[in-house]
DNA sequence: GAGATAGTTCAATCAAAAATGAACATCTCG
DNA sequence: CGAGATGTTCATTTTTGATTGAACTATCTC
């Protein structure tokens, strides 16, 4: 007794149990790194898959938009996370997931903590001028002390990154 | 010339420059974290703020709820980024930002990440189940390949907490 | 122990972020 | 050319997650 078939979609094979599973995984994973989940979806399937895939097989395995595909692919290509495969004859242009821990790392720290370092880094010197605008010598000591404070933590942050890419790397 | 004066709310002392700029600061700070800015607004007054600050100060010169404000204040215990000030003869408890980087990662950690990755530990463990249940052995053996490498990943991101912790420390 | 004070909870509201999909390029090759 | 195929953009819709605020619990004070 079949189910009512779904109007007039054309026949897309189901996610397997084991790809479902991946793709669950990364989108929790990139949603920790505070990306969107279509992300996720996208890396997780192409990393499971045994041949590239193109932006229309992405948007019907996972029923994603067209847009949303196209826009995560964008990301994707940012973070250097996907390659496009040579494919001689093949128009369409196919994409396989990078899988070089060190290289993923790399470009999730160039594009997504770089530019909050850098920004955080600015705003600690307008802080310290803000400070110098305080009358009360008490007051400003104390302030001066918190935002030494602050300028540190930043330092020390920086100092993580070559630290992860040694860790991550090879 | 005065402005219309705000109807007939409590005179509240606006943030200074100085403050704003430092809650702001822990705004974007906390953002990246992935938790939410009001956390980020309530530790940053603190961390700038010379005395302890009630649940009400709070909710006075940062103009958010009563609801927002404890439940930051529950997550920044959680973490311990904030310590209830001792003072005697005042029943209303007041507290103080913690500046100890290495105890506030140590919560950061404890309380965001690790449980990622327990949970990610898991799903890999998942992962390998479901792999074997592929029949086509070729498959098997790329898939196989690729949650191996997963959990290489997850690995080495554990292997990252206690390298944050001493770069951190201290 | 009655009334005030302090703090928490949670259903309802609101706002920010993500996803959609139609319109718009840009190719490709017959 | 020009007709299909491919991919991008972006205004709108949807979803998610944060915030509010009223109701409630617990705790002090006299």
């Amino acid at each position: 007794m079949p189910e009512l078939e779904e109007s007039d979609a054309a026949p897309v094979a189901e996610l397997t149990d084991l790809e479902r599973q991946v793709v669950d995984f990364f989108v929790d994973g990139v949603r920790v790194l505070g990306m969107p989940g279509s992300v996720g979806e996208i890396y997780g399937l192409l990393f499971i898959s045994r041949e590239p895939l193109s932006l229309d097989d992405l948007v019907r395995r996972l029923g994603i938009s067209k847009g949303s595909a196209s826009q995560g692919l964008r990301t994707l290509r940012g973070l250097g996370a996907v390659k496009e495969a040579e494919m001689p004859g093949v128009r369409r242009v196919h994409y396989e997931a990078a899988v070089d821990l060190k290289r993923l790392a790399g470009g999730f720290i160039r594009e997504q903590v770089r530019p909050h370092l850098d920004s955080g880094q600015l705003k600690v010197g307008r802080l310290f001028e803000a400070v110098a605008a305080e009358d009360d010598r008490e007051a400003r000591e104390f302030y001066d002390e918190r935002v030494a404070k602050l300028e540190g933590w930043m330092k020390r942050a920086r100092m993580m990154l070559p630290l992860m890419q040694k860790v991550l790397g090879q």
